[in-house]
DNA sequence: GCCGCAATAT
DNA sequence: AATATTGCGG
């Protein structure tokens, strides 16, 4: 038992949708059909109503009964933005539209009415998917104007409790920092394009991307530092005085590490083996040239790749 | 807490 | 393809 409390806090994040209700209106009977199968797959709880009267008297019943409204533009007996309206002014709802018309205008306008988002049909999963950031954000915005925003971690805890969803991971799981070591690491992930995220508290993160250039002056600080004395906490502050920014101790780390391998220093033929592929690969983005490596395949790797990656190194 | 290293993930 | 991350012994 060692404490990773983070990784707990990932999990809450990620799975938070877990029964998020959703009031689904559409007059379309197909289009309700397709988008409540992709509402539940991603496991929002949904309730369906084909008649946006229908829908208001059960939201003005219980305002609470829904965390997000997801309709149709064009409804036969109510026009979709007068709807808008009513959600979004009279009960603080977030609502997202629907709708065929991809028209610009139009969608501004849905926007401008106060729609969260607007999603053009047919809808996309992955937009389901994401649906409850637009509770989020909502409540977040909520959070800010009563200035009682805290730490990130803190509005976290406030925004689940307020949305009051029974999700898999209890809330209070992630002050107690405990999670097993030697785990793992192995998410959901069924989706092929993610990349949305949580833009709220997990920004994407960038890769750093070493060109000549930076692997310049990485040089540089090393030799200068002498080879025993350049660690990468180390070299990350020359580099840093050299003006390199947004670099991190681990770059460095890793950078130093493939490195080293190329150095051949001390290391098992089995470990060059599995490094060459990515040894070959830096030597060309970087124009290093290495005076001697150590290339020996046991299995694993077919002699036509050993020969490629002979050809594009220079050594 | 950082280091090097190897394995594995992204 | 090109790093980034993680786990482990020191």
């Amino acid at each position: 038992m060692d404490t990773h409390g983070e990784k707990t806090k990932d999990r809450v994040v990620d799975t938070f949708p877990v029964g998020m209700r959703v009031l689904l209106l559409d007059d379309d009977r197909i289009c309700i059909k397709i988008v409540t199968k992709m509402l539940k797959d991603c496991q929002y709880e949904v309730t369906i109503s084909r008649r946006a009267q229908e829908a208001l008297i059960m939201l003005r019943e219980d305002k609470n009964r829904f965390d997000i409204v997801l309709t149709d533009l064009h409804m036969p007996d109510m026009d979709g933005l007068k709807l808008l309206e009513i959600l979004g002014l009279e009960m603080g709802l977030p609502v997202v539209m629907m709708s065929s018309d991809d028209g610009e205008q139009v969608i501004m306008k849905g926007i401008i009415y106060g729609a969260c988002d607007y999603l053009v049909k047919p809808v996309r999963k992955e937009a389901i998917k994401y649906l409850w950031q637009h509770v989020i954000r909502k409540k977040s915005n909520d959070f800010k104007e009563i200035g009682e925003l805290g730490s990130v971690d803190d509005m976290v805890v406030k925004l689940i409790k307020q949305c009051d969803i029974n999700h898999a991971y209890n809330v209070t799981a992630r002050n107690n920092e405990n999670t097993k070591s030697s785990k793992k690491r192995k998410d959901d992930d069924d989706d092929g394009g993610e990349t949305t995220g949580i833009a709220l508290y997990r920004e994407k993160k960038q890769r750093f991307h070493w060109t000549v250039e930076l692997n310049e002056k990485f040089v540089t600080a090393v030799t200068q530092l002498g080879r025993d004395k350049a660690v990468p906490k180390k070299i990350l502050e020359v580099m840093q005085e050299m003006n390199v920014a947004g670099i991190t101790r681990e770059n460095i780390a890793s950078h130093l590490q493939v490195k080293e391998y190329i150095l051949a220093k001390n290391v098992s033929e089995a470990t060059v083996n599995l490094r060459l592929l990515n040894v070959a690969l830096l030597c060309r983005n970087t124009g290093c040239i290495f005076k001697s490596i150590i290339v020996t395949f046991h299995g694993g790797r077919s002699k036509k790749s050993k020969n490629q990656y002979l050809r594009n190194l220079r050594y």
